[in-house]
DNA sequence: CCATAATTCTTTTTT
DNA sequence: AGAATTATGG
């Protein structure tokens, strides 16, 4: 029997409302997660088959949470869930039914970076100048047309400027493609299970009536796609439980409509709602300042979360020299809280942006504090990985171009560009994937160097296979020769990456390429891959959401990095920013620090920003400010060379200035009492006392 | 065809 | 800053 002590009313009623539509209000660390597990535990006890129940979230990170924390109530049944994310739910459901949409068993996903390579092709082959349209820029529209349910024939219909109609060309062509190639890409995981089950409703029928329960994590998110998708496959019974909070709603740059949340009361008449509004993981303090920065959002439904909980310690706030002071003061924060006991797996460290997380992992390196990075992809972005990868995605899929065209030369075979054209024309001209179209010269001694693995693939383990293919294909060989410490260093990695297959192999029993080529497409990080225990997690904001730790530090709260500057421009995108801010903030759960840098460089260019706007909106009682004690003097007498500022000047019309609350800005004009300072948009120019200490030449 | 040099591009967040 | 693409010379 499930045991509903520790839950509050609400949760309750949450848990053991399973009659009809259901939508959970569930505000940060208010249990939701609790609630959603127990919630298929009691339907599991109350005789609910476990095939019957579909749980559906939105990170591989999420849905192996879900997993464990279900199996820890009611063990290995847990096994036997159907608990995904919307992509590999809709990829179970395509290798269910390949056929009825004309792929073969052994269709492959491709990933962005794939897809991109595709377009870039493909404006090559229509002659479009990727100056004036960028391939990015089609992608993204593709994607968002994908995700917004509008196929490549729709969208013709509607393409009116010159933009739109070279995107139609490039989308046509793009799936045709896909196609040839019987591969698929991210959006497809949605779009054709929803094609699917409008083509053939006897299936989608099916669908109904397995899964008589439907669960959702994060409804805030979905799009337009997952939205379909879900509603279709509830239609039936309506036992359909969405959970989400709309403070919490990031992904809009992924087509992610929070309205949808609201749309659900209309969808379903009678559906019952429930908030969950208490909060049982922050301090006081932390929820203070987490409420009293997004109650600066104007397009927002207001509610509070409260909580009983102690008040705990202030928020502390650094704001570091430059980005290397910033990353030290945290490695030395973090090692005073580890040894007073606080586990590593108890302490994170977020950030805006991935590229910020490289002077952390120098700083932790340095200080030998352990440490994970999450989502960061740049273990597969490897070349050697990728060719490793784009080997094994060949042999298990001949009519794969993409990989095809990435390792037909590698090591080197002295098969140029030419000879490749030659065969994308055959491959054209016959439809055939280039695969297909090899029948003579170089390219078939590479073709039958597939051919031979291939013969040999059935009969030997997935580790083995890697080496097999390093051997037979030459790309050992070439980087043994090479003898650099460069190529060193990529086989070394090729080494690391067998010791993903192995965990693999040892974690699923035997498993299949197909499985591990799924897998690695759709969990593109390695951390995911591997058990490291005991380390302090490094990962950005979007990575973060849904988990919470006792200690967490927000890095990079700047103007700028913090929000984006992209989002300046748009107070909806400013918006959606403060609630990423909410969600950074309320993954603390004793003790939140809030850093920025005066001056980091990132992406090759120094910029000076402004602290976050975000730190002014919370609530003064709950923060203090650290930067006097600076704990990093070391830093301050290795960075005395690097300093830029000069005091004591006559500023005069046109001075570039670094001013403390600004940031850069330009001198436009001055009196004997004031001077103007015309900062970036949206600040514009403000009005300061004549050489007032906060402000200083950049030089 | 290949290696290297020079130049240009990109740089939010994720499946 | 670093990656990716293009130009150059062998």
């Amino acid at each position: 029997m499930i045991n509903l002590d520790n839950f509050n009313d609400k949760q309750k009623e949450a848990v053991l409302y399973n009659d009809g539509p259901l939508l959970i209000l569930a505000g940060a660390g208010s249990g939701k997660t609790k609630v959603l597990t127990t919630k298929v535990a009691a339907l599991i006890d109350s005789g609910i088959d476990t095939s019957e129940i579909l749980a559906i979230t939105f990170t591989n990170k999420a849905s192996k949470e879900m997993k464990e924390r279900i199996y820890n109530l009611i063990g290995s049944d847990a096994y036997y869930i159907q608990i995904s994310t919307f992509h590999s739910f809709g990829l179970k459901i395509l290798k269910d039914n390949y056929e009825l949409l004309n792929y073969k068993k052994n269709f492959t996903i491709i990933d962005s970076d794939d897809s991109l390579s595709v377009i870039k092709k493909i404006m090559k082959e229509i002659n479009v100048d990727q100056k004036m349209i960028s391939p990015r820029y089609i992608k993204d529209n593709i994607s968002s047309a994908k995700n917004s349910l509008v196929d490549e024939f729709e969208y013709s219909k509607y393409a009116n400027t010159d933009n739109e109609i070279i995107i139609e060309k490039v989308y046509k062509r793009y799936q045709e493609k896909l196609k040839i190639n019987n591969s698929v890409d991210f959006d497809d995981l949605l779009v054709l299970p929803i094609k699917l089950f409008k083509e053939y409703p006897s299936v989608l029928k099916a669908y109904q009536e397995r899964y008589k329960y439907i669960l959702i994590d994060e409804y805030q998110d979905t799009n337009e796609a997952q939205y379909v998708l879900t509603k279709m496959i509830s239609a039936k019974y309506k036992n359909i439980c969405v959970v989400g909070d709309n403070d919490q709603s990031i992904y809009s740059f992924r087509g992610a409509n929070y309205q949808n949340i609201l749309n659900f009361e209309k969808d379903y008449k009678d559906a019952k709602v429930i908030m969950l509004e208490q909060n049982y993981r922050s301090t006081k303090t932390i929820l203070d300042a987490a409420n009293s920065v997004i109650k600066n959002n104007k397009y927002r439904k207001d509610k509070k979360l409260w909580c009983d909980n102690n008040v705990g310690e202030k928020i502390t706030y650094y704001r570091a020299l430059n980005e290397r002071d910033e990353a030290d003061y945290i490695s030395l924060e973090v090692e005073k809280a580890l040894s007073n006991g606080v586990l590593p797996t108890q302490i994170a460290v977020i950030y805006r942006t991935n590229a910020q997380s490289r002077t952390l992992e120098e700083s932790f390196l340095k200080n030998n504090i352990p440490y994970k990075i999450i989502g960061s992809f740049y273990f597969y972005n490897r070349k050697e990985i990728k060719d490793l990868i784009s080997y094994l995605k060949l042999l298990y899929n001949n009519n794969d171009d993409v990989s095809l065209m990435r390792v037909i030369n590698v090591p080197k075979r002295g098969i140029g560009i030419k000879t490749i054209t030659n065969l994308e024309n055959k491959a054209e001209i016959n439809n055939i994937s280039i695969y297909d179209a090899i029948d003579s010269g170089k390219e078939l001694i590479f073709k039958n160097i597939i051919e031979d693995i291939k013969k040999e693939m059935d009969n030997i383990n997935l580790t083995k296979l890697i080496d097999l293919v390093l051997d037979k294909s030459g790309m050992r060989e070439a980087l043994i020769n090479e003898n650099t410490i460069e190529a060193d260093s990529r086989l070394e990695n090729l080494e690391e990456f067998k010791s993903i297959t192995k965990n693999f192999e040892e974690r699923e029993g035997i498993i299949s390429l197909e499985d591990f080529l799924n897998e690695i497409t759709l969990v593109s990080d390695v951390e995911e891959h591997k058990d490291s225990k005991d380390r302090v997690t490094l990962m950005t904001m979007h990575a973060a959401k849904g988990l919470e730790f006792d200690y967490v530090f927000i890095s990079g709260m700047e103007d700028g990095i913090f929000p984006s500057n992209k989002s300046f421009y748009d107070e909806q995108e400013i918006e959606e920013e403060r609630r990423l801010c909410y969600v950074a903030i309320t993954r603390a759960k004793k003790k939140l620090y809030i850093v920025n840098a005066r001056k980091r460089r990132l992406y090759g260019i120094d910029s000076n920003n402004p602290p976050s706007r975000f730190i002014s909106e919370i609530d003064k009682n709950c923060i203090e400010n650290n930067s006097g004690n600076a704990v990093t003097k070391i830093n301050v007498y290795k960075d005395r060379e690097e300093e830029d500022f000069v005091t004591d000047i006559n500023f005069k019309v046109g001075d570039k200035v670094i001013q403390d609350k600004y940031g850069n800005g330009i001198v436009v004009s001055l009196n004997d009492e004031f001077m103007f300072i015309a900062f970036p948009f949206p600040i514009g120019i403000k009005k300061f006392v004549k050489n007032h200490k906060s402000i200083k030449l950049e030089k």
